[in-house]
DNA sequence: GCGGGCAATGTAAACGTATACATTTTGCCT
DNA sequence: AGGCAAAATGTATACGTTTACATTGCCCGC
């Protein structure tokens, strides 16, 4: 009965148990080359036997560094950003860097208070999703000298990092599509806005698309919803009982898109000949969708990982915040076609 | 120049501006009853004016508590896993518990390393997924009294704690639907069954019927698959080509389910007319594809609340660790009819 | 008015690790 | 063989917190 599992072996048991100093230990464990063959292989032995893992606390306490880094997601009900979420794991993982998930709902209040409660766990980098948050938010970060990553959106700026696409442009981009088929009633499920700048920005994108075209992108009918299908379903209804009924629903989100797909379906309409659809996101499930989506690809996986490397980067001390620039492209598929004729 | 954002503030400073001694402060802080109330005030102050947030390594080696649970999931890319963990997550929040994730890529090696680091990160609490691994994963977890909950699926177990559902029963099931529907040629696209006894569970769960039928349970033809649309239509493919073709194809998930309509209706057949087609998961697109599938409900949230209860309560010192056994029920839509006669 | 008891606070000792500095050992050159 | 530099190892302290124990001050009953 000579574990008794009562506490965990510390640096001080592999020591007597290798008759070496704790220090000999300490360096046999985080700088080998430091210590001569025979007596780290004596180490070695010791510390497998004994079983030891280091005291996380000890470590952290001591040398103040965590190799721990966290994210404030909205959601993970998306399947998008657990996508990207995956990735950036996955990157961060082989760095020997572990990451701690919190959610914020959408709501920046919890967001904050989620910032707040993985720096007070040590967390020594942070990724946040979107740009748009209470300057709280950033003093606190920035105050604190905790590097951070805002992913998923682009913008200018000084001092931050961010890694992301340009949504405004994808969905301008992805309007003149839409254009160039001939429609000329265009209306659009949006995510909710408020707090949102990815969703703002896709709104603009389409509206500036109309506005280049000399059509009146203010006047654009737009209805935002809550990303879900059911809500897109209510949102499309909306929008189909307006005169003159749209021609084409830019949706933006592929969940949208599927929702309002549903809706004109179940009414009657079919797709894309009496109404086109468009998607933003490509998710796995939009290929397989009857028609399959017209949608924006989102580089979701390269997202997490230069997100991760961008992370890295700075915990390591890289000066200039270098801003990650991906580009988005369109999949044609089957959900957009010409209008009907009057 | 006064904040010169060198180092954080630490205990020493609050109590010295505050005028206290640091035990004081640190009851002020973790037992606010224990101080009397101009004192704490003070602290108060004292902290706010310092923007003093405890250092987690301190106190972690002195208390040896970490509020941490870590999470070790096959892949986020499920959204199926992803909406459980949002849940798991958020329940964890309210206990003030930070969750820790971490992925194997169904990979029973990769699994026991991700379960090392996170204990050694100073885990208090583990998730993990499905029953089946190594030995060498859970003797590790026992050794070292770190509570942990497996959840996703069911066993008897004298020690273990299991969150899920029975796997099997909801297959048998839902086969049993099936063959009230008068189908007799019944195939299968599973998911990867080594290593996962979820899929495991549901190919069993359909034999069973299938043999309860006084069919030949061990003869149905049955193709493995990658979770993904594109495996689940090659997959497809394999069974259409098989004589006798069957006349309903049992998914082990709805993505599958997804990829194996695509592939079927690509060849011209309409289902169900021609083929029934029956999911699993009833994740959130199963309601909109065409037709909307039939499948098996999972509790998702359900699952991942219950999963962090428990752990909670393991952590908290819960002797007996009840397992809990949530129900799934078939969602009927519009994929699964009966056969046409021969 | 005084002592006893209790509430409030202070003192100081851990917790386990990394590392600066001191000491010993090794290897090499003359 | 002796001495010296460099390599290897040991010694001892600091990191920031919690908490057992010691101390102080206060209130109350007699």
């Amino acid at each position: 009965m000579s574990r008794n599992s009562k506490s965990a072996p510390t640096l001080h048991d592999v020591a007597r148990r290798a008759g070496v100093s704790t220090a000999t230990v300490s360096r046999a464990l985080n700088t080998p080359e430091a210590v001569v063959e025979s007596t780290r292989a004596l180490v070695l032995r010791s510390v497998e036997e004994l079983g030891y893992t280091p005291n996380f606390g000890g470590r952290a306490l001591v040398s103040n560094r965590y190799d721990t880094v966290g994210a404030v997601i909205p959601t993970l009900d998306n399947a998008m950003f657990a996508r990207g979420l995956q990735a950036f794991q996955e990157t961060l993982a082989e760095a020997g860097v572990t990451l701690l998930v919190a959610s914020s709902g959408y709501d920046p209040q919890r967001e904050f208070q989620q910032i707040q409660t993985l720096v007070g766990r040590g967390t020594d980098g942070v990724l946040l999703i979107g740009a748009e948050r209470p300057d709280t938010s950033y003093d606190f970060l920035e105050r604190r000298g905790i590097p951070f990553v805002v992913a998923w959106t682009l913008r200018q700026h000084e001092h931050r990092c961010f890694v992301g696409f340009d949504n405004r442009l994808a969905a301008t981009e992805m309007t003149r599509r839409v254009l160039e088929y001939g429609h000329r009633r265009v209306a659009m499920v949006a995510g909710k806005c408020v707090g949102n700048d990815r969703a703002q920005d896709r709104v603009e994108g389409v509206r500036k698309a109309l506005d280049d075209a000399g059509l009146n992108g203010a006047a654009m009918p737009v209805v935002e919803a809550p990303y879900s299908v059911e809500a897109a379903r209510n949102a499309c209804a909306a929008l189909l009982s307006r005169e003159p009924r749209p021609s084409v629903i830019i949706c933006g989100n592929d969940v949208l898109a599927v929702g309002v797909m549903s809706h004109a379906k179940s009414v009657g309409l079919s797709i894309p000949r009496d109404l086109s659809v468009t998607g933003f996101d490509d998710i796995e499930l939009a290929a397989v969708t009857d028609p399959a989506l017209t949608t924006v690809r989102v580089p979701q996986r390269s997202m997490g990982e230069a997100a991760a490397r961008s992370i890295l980067a700075l915990r390591a001390g890289t000066t200039d915040s270098q801003t990650v620039d991906l580009s988005t492209r369109i999949v044609t598929r089957d959900s957009l076609a010409a209008p009907k004729p009057d």
